[in-house]
DNA sequence: CTGAAAGCGCTTACAG
DNA sequence: CTGAAAGCGCTTACAG
């Protein structure tokens, strides 16, 4: 008996037309132990010759799961979100699930009800926070109420049972700082990020430590606190100069504010980097994309996406080992980018093509 | 009868506390006409006392409408997903939809099975297309087989009685050159675009009629074919710049590529724009991180992945107008971003800040 | 204006 | 190894 013309085949029609119970059907489907190969072979055959897909709709309301991953943002980089989606989406696909995606007001007072609304409408099968949502205590309340599992993206501080996935921002500070300092940097500038953000602390950590591992004292006057933004790169870098004895280099901990600063030194009629070398962070899209190109740190923004999405994915599934501090925390490795805007102090500017190390 | 203690409330428990059948309880819920007031304000009072949310897996199953909105895309830049990610998601929450987000390969084989089990499985009650999604063939083909409502973003070219949103590319290219030519620029070169994008086509349009309308002639030494990447701006400018007669402006149709010829300017020694005026299109966020500043146009990418959605939530509805082929088509705003990229020939930078300018 | 019944298309116990 | 029955939580079509 063929499938009623005009709507889908449903799960009635596979079994009629391989001539087993709806109960065998699902089996093979949702890959139970407990059927005959010869069967199981039967019941494909006909699942592949009718086109045959189950409906997510009527899976999520008889079962456990909903095959729905969630994802939820605020005021995200554009690199960052691109980042996200590409390794979220594809690795769900890989394991049949799909992803929602929710932007957020992250001061909004009713945020968590609106985090509320949602997962009890969608029922999602877990979660993927990304700053500065994944450090906000409402949403992280509501969806421990609503026992959603979450994956933290790169959250401020771990919490014990709580699954994350974050690069280390400590060590990658400390690479570029070394790097600098191996040119032979000695007066080395500091631009810190926005206070609010945990990965700003982190940085300014690792340029001290390196700093301080090779015996160069910090000054306090090469600091500068700064924002993430392109503005306070140029008024850092204003500061910063303006300084009796100038600094060689310029560490901006992330990227739009070392535009910023090479905007500022451009303006000014300093040469990069034979007059400053400037190094940023993140890897963005425009880092590459100014003369000089941008020394910087490439965040492994999909793995770590992908990397969250499995985890939820894993978790979800009977066989799953029972998780240890280590296994819910991962570090993901980064990438040190370096390009043509860093050299050794009054070098002429190189000219070599932009080289990645990996670590 | 309170709801059992620790799964969710249902319908059931709803009507039971507010006294009345599921079926008006569903009435409420779905703005049916039909409800005596005092019977509604019951019923929401309980819903609210309950913290009662449909689950939607279930009125998917049992309804017509899955309240699930796809967003399909390939490859796009950063700007332009967080754009149509922020513009799509809004709109979907205003009206109690869910944005789900997929990616394809524009060039996979089995493209057309790979939507067509994406919309097997969650049933979209409608899909935006971005490109160069919107042109493929074989996804249209698979979404039209499913019937599933499509709206395009930035088609190349309009199919009848095909929903699309885009702006007017042809117009802004045409602004652009206007403003150089009324900057003094004469001899003004071009970079195209990828030839598989339509957009490459339109925007080389209107560079031609605004030279045209001014007498100018398009020197063909002076046009360059680009493919949108800022390598192809950077082998723009130095195959236009080396012509015996250099061109005092150039108009890169997007902004990855202005940049490419911006570096190539600089590290020629060349001053922008005193020398060389440099324009480009897209509003990318490196437009605004480099100096000076790209004179540009902005594409209103949340606006139009705002309306997509809409024109689906709106064709879903009942009371829906019978749609005209105008309707169809939204044509929206972009914005002409003037800053110090731009200036007369010969002309010292201007200091001033960007401004911009709405038509 | 309101409701009782059937059914959407699956999975979950439970039998055999 | 396989299946018949019940049920997930809603909407639809039909009554009254």
């Amino acid at each position: 008996m063929a499938s009623r013309a005009g709507s889908a085949p449903t799960i009635v029609d596979v079994a009629a037309q391989a001539g087993v119970s709806i109960k065998t059907v699902s089996r093979v489907l949702n890959q139970e132990p407990g059927v005959q190969e010869a069967t199981r072979e039967q019941v494909l055959k006909v699942v592949a010759a009718l086109k045959y897909r189950p409906k997510l709709s009527a899976r999520s309301l008889a079962g456990a799961r909903s095959f729905l991953i969630g994802l939820l943002y605020y005021d995200p980089s554009a690199a960052f979100v691109a980042g996200v989606q590409k390794g979220a989406t594809l690795r769900c696909r890989e394991a049949g699930y799909h992803l929602v995606v929710e932007s957020l007001h992250n001061d909004a007072a009713d945020i968590d009800q609106q985090v509320e609304r949602m997962v009890s409408a969608l029922r999602p099968d877990g979660m993927v926070l990304t700053p500065p949502l994944c450090d906000n205590p409402k949403v992280l309340k509501a969806l421990r109420e609503s026992q959603t599992p979450c994956v933290l993206m790169s959250p401020g501080r771990q919490v014990k049972g709580q699954p994350s996935v974050c690069m280390d921002d400590v060590h990658a500070a400390e690479e570029v700082t070394n790097l600098l300092i191996s040119l032979g940097h000695e007066r080395i500038a500091f631009i810190k990020g926005a206070t609010d953000q945990a990965a700003s602390a982190r940085r300014y950590q690792g340029f001290d430590n390196a700093m301080r591992a090779h015996g160069l004292a910090v000054d306090p006057e090469l600091v500068h606190q700064g924002d993430f933004t392109f503005k306070t790169g140029v008024e850092g870098a204003h500061q910063l100069l303006s300084r009796r004895v100038r600094p060689t280099a310029v560490f901006a901990s992330n990227d739009d504010m070392a535009l910023g600063v090479l905007a500022a030194a451009q303006r000014l009629g300093l040469a990069v980097p034979a007059d400053l070398s400037i190094a940023g962070f993140d890897d963005s899209p425009a880092a590459g994309l100014v003369w000089p190109p941008l020394t910087t740190v490439r965040q492994p923004v999909d793995q770590m996406a992908r990397t969250a999405v499995e985890m939820l994915i894993g978790a979800n599934r009977s066989d799953a080992e029972p998780p240890t501090e280590a296994s819910l925390h991962r570090v993901l490795p980064y990438e040190l980018v370096v390009r043509d805007s860093t050299s050794a102090p009054f070098d002429r500017p190189a000219r070599v093509a932009g080289k990645a190390r990996k670590r």
